[in-house]
DNA sequence: CGTCTATTTGAATGTACTCAAAAGCGGTGG
DNA sequence: CCACCGCTTTTGAGTACATTCAAATAGACG
């Protein structure tokens, strides 16, 4: 298993000693998932927060016409999960899938909770971790509600070039929140504008 | 200062020695503001984590255009400020602004990285609160991507009645990112078909 | 009471969706 | 290695959702 990249991740946050370290590589289970396989299937309990050593994955919902509106990307150093079920260990209302094929570096909820207890300083870290992904979370709503279609999508793209080319517009489109014939069109437009 | 509430709220994630709470309650700053009085102004940098004891605020987002777009409410027992601006301690993107006369109990940066270092707990309570938090972002999130403004409206209305009267209706609209026009036809049109 | 802001209403416009069909592209098996 | 199948992307026409602008009405506050 690699270690590293993820240690590298702890430690943007917290500094660890070797004891620390030890113990909390001693928790980690590598797991390699196929493109288009489940890592949380909606009404199962998200038992592990993921880590991702390789590849990409995304979370998302499926509504009640069947359609599918993305959450969330990740790719190699991010992490993802579907929180509300991994906090209170209640079935998933997402699915979180590979987009290609993956690893990971999956903690159990029981494993983290003890690291929690026993290691504070990952309090911490988690903390700052989740403190930087609601200013994230923030600007996407405030995007949500104040810019168009393509302004949002120029905005994304500005953002998340190197994520654009890993995905398949239709991905893109449901993360924007709009149908992929129109991100279609939007594109058309801009391209021909430019 | 009444400090009844903030201890409770902070009592659901951590139970505290007395010398915890009494050091806690020590760095808490009880401050007023009237109706439409910024707490943050967009510009300034937010130099406080907001404790609500007494009224109502909201937070929001001035576009180029000058339209407002609001961010969050908070009423008594919730927690505010620009996010943001307050972890990096650089000006804030946000104006945070008192709907109704308010009194807060509220928390200086260095004091609360302080209160982090000395007592690790107040980490996981931070952590934990916050990590509820991003779960309501992500359903509000998914909404505003999934549902349309009337779909929006109604789920905004059985999540948050209490909150729907103390608000003016621009407000609501500017939140859910529609018009105050919009609005105001959606809720007529519920009206009637009901 | 008067002023200012919030809400309602309506007509015209623009933004985004639906549905259907065609074109493009990638993976898989023969 | 090519042909085929399934999925993604494009395109267009028609429709629905939401905004803009303007004006009238209603409410709140000094």
């Amino acid at each position: 298993m690699d270690t590293e990249l993820i240690l590298k991740n702890v430690s943007r946050f917290i500094t660890l000693t070797d004891e620390e370290r030890d113990y909390f590589v001693s928790i980690m289970r590598p797991r390699t998932y196929r493109k288009r396989q489940y890592v949380v299937q909606a009404g199962d309990v998200c038992k592990y927060e993921n880590f991702v050593t390789k590849g990409c994955l995304r979370s998302y919902f499926v509504d009640d016409n069947g359609f599918e509106h993305i959450l969330q990307f990740a790719i190699e150093d991010w992490w993802i999960g579907d929180m509300a079920s991994f906090i209170t260990q209640t079935p998933a209302m997402l699915n979180v899938e590979a987009v290609e094929d993956t690893e990971l570096i999956q903690i159990l909820k029981a494993d983290l909770d003890a690291l929690f207890d026993k290691y504070p300083k990952f309090d911490r870290f988690y903390r700052e971790l989740i403190q930087k992904s609601m200013v994230t979370q923030q600007r996407r709503i405030l995007s949500n509600i104040s810019l168009t279609a393509e302004q949002r999508y120029l905005a994304f793209r500005n953002q998340y070039a190197f994520l654009e080319q890993r995905l398949p517009q239709n991905y893109i489109a449901s993360y924007l929140g709009i149908t992929p014939e129109f991100l279609s069109k939007i594109r058309k437009k801009i391209a021909t504008n430019s």
